[in-house]
Order: C-alpha cells, then structure tokens, then sequence
DNA sequence: CAGTGGTCTAGACCACTTC
DNA sequence: AAGTGGTCTAGACCACTGA
C-alpha cells in the first residue's frame, strides 16, 4: 500500500549541510580551501562526530569542483585522523575528541602554546669536540667541533627541563640572548633552516645529583629522558639533543595512526 | 669555440638506473606496486641517499603509467620520510638512515619482530565495575562493567613491563590462553576488531613497592609508564591500558615528521 | 541492487628553482 | 630559458558495503 501522506523520506544520516565554498582567485589551492573549511566545520561543531559527509561526487559538483580535487582534500583530513572513509560507506567525522598529533616543535612553543611562559636561563654556550655520542648521532667525523648549548627551562619560575643541545658548529651562530628570548628551533628557522623530521627516543631513569640539583627535585628522584636527532630539508642531521624533564611536572602526549 | 670530442654531457645527478615494472594484471593496485619497489630499491642501497628519482613525466612514461599514478606512489614514499620533493629540483632520497615511525603495534609484536621471545603471564582476567579513570578515559557511563586484565611480560624470562588493560566487556571474551599465547591487539583482531588511532600519554615515575617487585628491580626505580586510548575504525574508543615498563630495559623511539 | 570510495588515465596550466 | 613538482580537470571502470 502507498502511505496517504507525501512526506517526503529523509535518509537515515543526512549529509550535513555546510556553507562551503572557494574563492577561485585566491592564491590558496582548491583543496588546501576546501580542506580548511571541513576542519573548521568538525572543530565547531557543525560536523557532528559519526556524521556522513556525503559522496565525494555530489560534494565535488555543489562546489563546482573536479572530484580528484575533493578526494585530496579529504585526504589530508584523513591523514590528520579528522575522517574516516570505509567503501561503499561513506567518509565519516571520527568519534573521538580529536587530540593533535605529536608534532616536531620545540618544547619552548609547547609551553607558549599552552600560555605557560616559559623561560630559558643559558647555562653554557660554547664550541668544543664533540662527545662520541653526539658524532655518532649526528654522522659527524670524530673530534669535531660543535656548539655546545646548556639550558634551563622554566615555567611561572619554575624548572621545567634542562636541554641539552649540539649542533655542527658550521651550521649557525647561537646568540645566547636570542636563545633566551625564543627556543632553539624558532632562532634555526630564522637562519633559514627548516626542519623535516626527527628520531626521538623516550625513556625515564634516576636523576643525577646535579640534574636534580637544577630542576629542583630531591635526590635521586624519577625523570624522563628524551634523546633527538633533528634533521633538515635535505636530510642533513642539524641538531642532537639529550634532555631530561621533571617527570612530576611534564609527559609526552602523541596520538597513533595505523600506517594505513 | 666548439669541443673538438663529441663526448656525450652527463647530468650531475644521473637518475638511477632502475629495473622497475608493473604487472598490470595483478591484483595489487599499480601505484602501490610502484611504491614497494622504490622502497626495496632504497633499502638495497640500489637509490642512495641524496640520489635524485627522475622526473615524474619520465618515470610515468617508461613503466607505462599516468603521472598521477606515479604521483600517488612518490606520495607514499614521501609521507613516510623515505623521500623529499621539491619544486623545481626533484624528488631526493632522504640522507638519513631511515628508522621506521612508530606504529600503533603491541608490546607483543614489537618485542617478538626484535627476535626477544616474548611471553606473558596473565596475573588477573575478571570483570568488573570500571574505575573512574577508566570510564572518563573510554568514554563509558559510570559504574560500568568492564574486562580487567593485568598481565607481565617478559623477554628471556626477565620481567619487562607490567600491563594493565581495561576493555568494554561486551566487546569481546579475553581467554586467559589466548592472551598468554599472542598479544591483546592480535586477539582483537581476530575478532573483527581493526584498530584506527590511539592517545598516548608517557611519563616516568618511582615505582610502588608491588610494581617494583613483579618487575624485579630495587624498590622506588625509576620506571617509564604510558597510558593509552585505542580507538577503532569506527571511531569508539575500545581499550585502555596504563603500563609501566622496567626504564632499565626499555625505552620508547620514534620518528616524527613535520606536519607540512 | 544502488551507492560508496579506490584506482587510473591523458591531458592542462602554473610556481618555483637553477643555470 | 629549461626543467621540476604543484595543482586541476573530466571523464572511466572496479571493489566493496549494505539493504
């Protein structure tokens, strides 16, 4: 039998209807727009978590959009953890509360990001051989100069974290008051460095005396070490540091992507 | 004035010579293909490090593929740190000896590929009401009931880290053998579950009396621990564990990228 | 079965780097 | 100026999901 009302069917998930557009002028690329916009949208709200965000076909059309365009704007979310895409499903907003991945900054943006002030005090800043460990972290022939960087990080006046840092002495000069006023990485982008990547391992021991001493713990207390090697555009290691936090006052937090 | 020998000029950065091909009437898609072979010839040594790949119009054309074929395999490569592209120069393998990203992957397996014989000892397997740090961390209504499972690991009989899992209880049965004879995420996956993402959250501190004595390490050592939210392909968050690991045998690597 | 994303093609124009 | 990757289009067919 035909229901006697007209009403018209409304899918199970509506696709959420969104004021999307591009601006076809704009030096910023299509989907680079589009992708920014689907963020902003999942961040406010306006794309609840487990809602469809309706075929990549129709999306494509209603901007007036080639799909490939759409498929890499999805694509990038996709690869934030912002969406999920199953076949013959659909692409979905993920559930979750999404945290932002771990991301190659400096602990000193990390800090400034999160409005806690940070400040640095230098504790040495000099050239000099490099310890075995740091040549061999760095590919560096051995007794070879590099700077030598000491520092202290501290928060609201509190110590935070001493780092440890060595970098090829050729690479850059380190003014100490620049240190001070920003972190390692902000005063390497300025001098035309960008960083691509690093490999970082994470792992806690006893703190010596002195590095108790420094951050303000009692003797012997637990803390957690992080080794880095940073490397450059083009693959060149610029930077070995060996650092250890006060494990009362700081923990890493990164999210996982399955390597789908 | 003209050369008086008819030498033919070499590029500064031939293109390496590659045996590549594609069989187009394999199941594995082309780009992918692709893909599997750059990286194998990289880990061979066959593409050295700073080599240049050719260009895309080329590479496309010799292995009778689309440029945005070869552009989705060059893609790959690039997101997980194997290559550096550049405008205007070329696609570049990246200098460093390359060390895989950290994956969302069990203690279990990481332990087993490094050839460590890993073994488990399931030390509790109940259900029960779910602590609150549980319920917030899951995302569970209060007072729900969940799967509890603490177990020991080992590696050559020595105690390596002590595992605390908490699951929803409808989602799976956990048999104790089962657990004792795989890892969590490989039983997991066997039944249908297929992990997405995860939360992490590392830190370090002195272990309690019992921690310390399942471990076997002196009382009050320092120990490294993570916490950590597993979410689904669906986006539902379906474990969470807080372990903490013999810092004296243990640590955590991995290889961040820069988010560009 | 209809609808979805996954893969693939053969072009095009532009921005950037290097010489 | 020449060569590179970056972006974009308008189609096509396939594999998988769910009703």
């Amino acid at each position: 039998m035909m229901p006697s009302r007209y009403a018209p069917s409304v899918p199970k998930h509506e696709p959420a209807q969104l004021r999307l557009a591009v601006d076809r002028a704009s030096p910023v690329p299509l989907y680079f727009q589009l992708a920014r916009q689907l963020e902003a949208a999942i961040e406010d709200g306006e794309l609840t978590p487990g809602s469809l965000l309706g075929n990549e076909i129709e999306l494509a059309a209603s901007l007036g959009l080639s799909r490939p365009t759409v498929r890499q704007a999805i694509r990038s979310l996709v690869d934030k953890g912002l969406l999920v895409r199953r076949r013959g499903v659909g692409t979905q907003v993920v559930h979750t509360g999404v945290a932002r991945p771990m991301e190659l900054t400096s602990l000193y943006d990390d800090l400034a990001a999160a409005g806690l002030h940070p400040t640095t005090r230098v504790l040495h800043n000099t050239r000099g051989p490099a310890p075995a460990e740091v040549t061999a972290a760095l590919g560096l022939p051995e007794s070879c100069q590099v700077s030598v960087v000491h520092r202290l990080r501290l928060t609201r006046g509190e110590p935070m974290a001493y780092l440890r840092n060595y970098l090829p002495s050729d690479l850059l000069d380190l003014p100490t008051g620049e240190l001070e006023s920003s972190g390692l990485y902000a005063l390497m982008r300025r001098h035309g460095i960008t960083l691509h990547s690093a490999q970082q391992t994470v792992g806690a021991r006893s703190g010596t005396a002195e590095e108790c001493g420094l951050l303000g713990e009692p003797a012997g207390s637990a803390l957690l070490t992080m080794r880095r090697v940073s490397y450059d555009d083009r693959g060149r290691p610029v930077e070995y540091g060996a650092h250890v936090y006060r494990a009362s006052r700081y923990t890493f937090e990164f999210r996982l992507l399955v390597h789908g």
